[in-house]
DNA sequence: GCAAGGTC
């Protein structure tokens, strides 16, 4: 038999050609796509298929994408055309090149095997592979292709998902289906509209003014944080501020209560305790209990990106294209992944005896796997089941790296051993001090054993002021008690960590994509990167004009069951999408439904397009 | 000149 093996991309197909060539690839030959190499070999795949000749190959992601035909190019019809317009499957030079290589290797194949992510855009692909190898081989159909399922690279596993191909998931390539067509269609509708009509009524001067179905809730988050720091009124509310001497050492007690916003209750809750106990308290508890400090989980896309940019000042874009290069030239694993969790079966140990050389690390690595310090990592609840968590697989001195690539893999090499290592201890205590009728605390920290975070410089946990000694009902004389006032502030602006963890919260982007569709937005000048003053180097998100004129002129249009700079249209749309995978919705059902929606949507944009061009003239008064 | 999703 022969059987032509095609994965999603070259480190997968090199991967699982040496897994199941058990070493022994007889050819590696190229293709005519510089990274895609074709690998031959033998494998048994026992059952009906046994021992063949083996080639395994890949594309490199999607092989074609949605548009419109040329008769629906912009300016050559007017945009609510879009919503029915027929596409077309569009594939460019590249894509070609790639498909002619599939069909080339598929031409004498008796069966195809997809070793595509087992996601729903990997199913899409598979499909994709399937249309390409057809064009050369008739025997091959979508209904007869095998499917390989499997989730990370560790052999047995690679094996077995050899062993026990399954079908291509028919719903999920209809739900991508969906996802392409709709995105195609309201974004490029609402983009040339837009566009048309701000270029014509506002400044000519301006480039495109797009909406996608990411994009807009990604600036919708970040102009909802504006306007609450811009519409914040604060508050006064008062305290009792309390400080007492001991061995010593001044010690500051925090109020229960913990602060008021009237001022004439306060001072009651200040006078009454004054007139009992004047400078009198007693201790009414302690209390020390063990803490932890846990190690990090696993890393995933969005972890990475979120603490690079919090810890390393980087944008998300900056940290997956830094991880993107340290994978292709195989220094960690695969950057884009769900996952928290370690497959069992993984051999940790022998990645982190790979670190040991490190003139910085490399003790603190041996360490862990020399004096049983290692811990088998935590596991989280995601699971994407298509790959690991992000670790390092080589070592590198960072000598051959960009500055950038270099902090991005040490990020990476010390999440991956603190993962590994056991939790930060301590010992905290808490001190209860009892003044007239009211309590206070006090507590202390003393950290007894760093673990983890003797590797992990980016996260502080330290001692802070240690307790003097106190008793059980010891009376204590205090040396400041007073009543204190303070105001509520405002919240800050966006940072980019807090903007990731958003979009991933509420379903906008994948890991793969968040980082686009930010940079996208700023691209576009909806947004804006600042520093906020006194709040020292860290950047913010801030709307620009033009930003808050799209989120206000759409919510002043008062669409109905609509709204789109809120997340609520895209996490519906992906429930919808999940619908049609398990089988609960049909394809061209979830399409009508958004698409009533979005056209009525467009209608009424159309309608009161004056309103859109006020908000933006408004917004330049106001902003 | 448009989207979002893969990946190089």
């Amino acid at each position: 038999m022969r059987v032509l093996c095609v994965a999603e991309k070259p480190s997968i197909a090199k991967s699982v050609a040496h897994t199941l060539s058990g070493g022994n690839v007889t050819q590696v030959r190229n293709s005519n796509n510089k990274y895609i190499k074709n690998y031959d070999f033998k494998f048994n795949f026992g059952n009906d298929i046994g021992l063949s000749e083996v080639t395994m190959t890949s594309v490199t992601g999607h092989l074609s994408s949605t548009d419109f035909a040329a008769q629906y190019a912009w300016a050559k019809c007017t945009p609510s055309r879009l919503f029915d317009a027929p596409t077309i499957e569009k594939i460019d030079d590249n894509e070609k090149k790639i498909a002619d290589n599939i069909a080339k290797e598929a031409r004498y194949a008796n069966y195809l095997m997809i070793w595509t992510d087992c996601d729903r855009e990997g199913e899409y692909i598979g499909y994709e592979i399937v249309k390409a190898a057809r064009t050369s081989n008739s025997n091959i159909t979508l209904e007869n292709t095998l499917r390989a399922q499997f989730s990370h690279l560790e052999r047995t596993h690679i094996v077995r998902a050899a062993k026990n191909p399954i079908r291509l998931d028919q719903n999920a390539i209809a739900a991508v289906a969906t996802r392409m067509e709709l995105d195609l269609r309201t974004g490029a509708s609402f983009t040339r509209f837009l566009t048309n009509l701000y270029q014509s009524k506002c400044d000519k001067d301006f480039g495109v003014i797009s909406y996608g179905g990411c994009q807009f809730p990604t600036l919708g988050f970040i102009v909802d944080r504006y306007k609450r720091v811009k519409n914040f009124i604060s508050e006064p509310f008062w305290y009792i501020d309390l400080d007492l001497r001991k061995d010593g050492q001044k010690v500051t007690f925090r109020w229960l209560r913990p602060h008021i916003f009237d001022r004439l209750t306060a001072v009651l809750f200040y006078e009454r305790s004054f007139l009992e106990a004047n400078d009198r308290g007693i201790i009414t508890k302690i209390e020390s209990k063990p803490t932890k400090n846990w190690r990090p989980l696993p890393l995933t896309t969005v972890e990475l990106q979120k603490n690079c940019s919090k810890y390393l000042r980087m944008s998300a874009k900056q940290v997956l294209d830094c991880a993107e290069k340290l994978y292709n030239q195989g220094y960690v694993s695969y950057p884009r992944t769900e996952t928290d969790s370690f497959p069992k079966a993984m051999d940790l140990k022998d990645l982190i005896s790979k670190q040991t050389q490190n003139s910085q690390w490399g003790t603190y690595a041996s360490d862990l796997i020399n004096n049983d310090k290692f811990k088998q990592p935590r596991s989280g609840n995601h699971d994407d089941k298509a790959h690991p968590p992000i670790h390092p697989i080589m070592h590198s001195d960072g000598s051959n790296l960009s500055a950038n690539e270099k902090k991005i893999y040490e990020y990476i090499v010390r999440h991956f051993l603190a993962c590994c290592s056991d939790d930060g201890k301590g010992s905290s205590t808490t001190v209860t001090l009892k003044w007239g009728i009211e309590l206070f605390q006090a507590s202390g920290l003393v950290v007894l054993e760093k673990n983890y975070l003797d590797i992990y410089p980016y996260y502080k946990w330290e001692s802070s002021k240690q307790l003097p000694k106190f008793e059980p009902n010891e009376p204590i004389k205090i040396t400041k008690v007073e009543l204190a006032s303070g105001e509520t502030s405002p919240p800050t602006h966006m940072t980019e960590a807090e903007l990731i963890a958003l979009m991933d919260a509420n379903g906008i982007g994948t890991d793969a994509t968040i980082a686009d569709h930010i940079e996208k937005i700023v691209a576009r000048s909806y947004v804006n990167l600042q520093t906020a003053p006194g709040r020292g180097t860290t950047k913010y998100f801030v709307p620009t004009v033009l930003g808050m004129a799209l989120v206000d002129g759409f919510n002043q249009i008062g669409l109905d069951n609509i709204s789109l700079s809120k997340p609520f249209l895209r996490k519906n749309l992906e429930l919808k999408l999940k619908g049609i995978v398990e089988g609960s919705c049909s394809r061209n059902q979830v399409l009508h439904e958004m698409l009533d929606m979005y056209r009525q949507a467009f209608a009424l944009s159309n309608q009161k397009q004056d309103i859109l061009v006020t908000a933006y003239r408004d917004s330049n008064n106001l902003y």
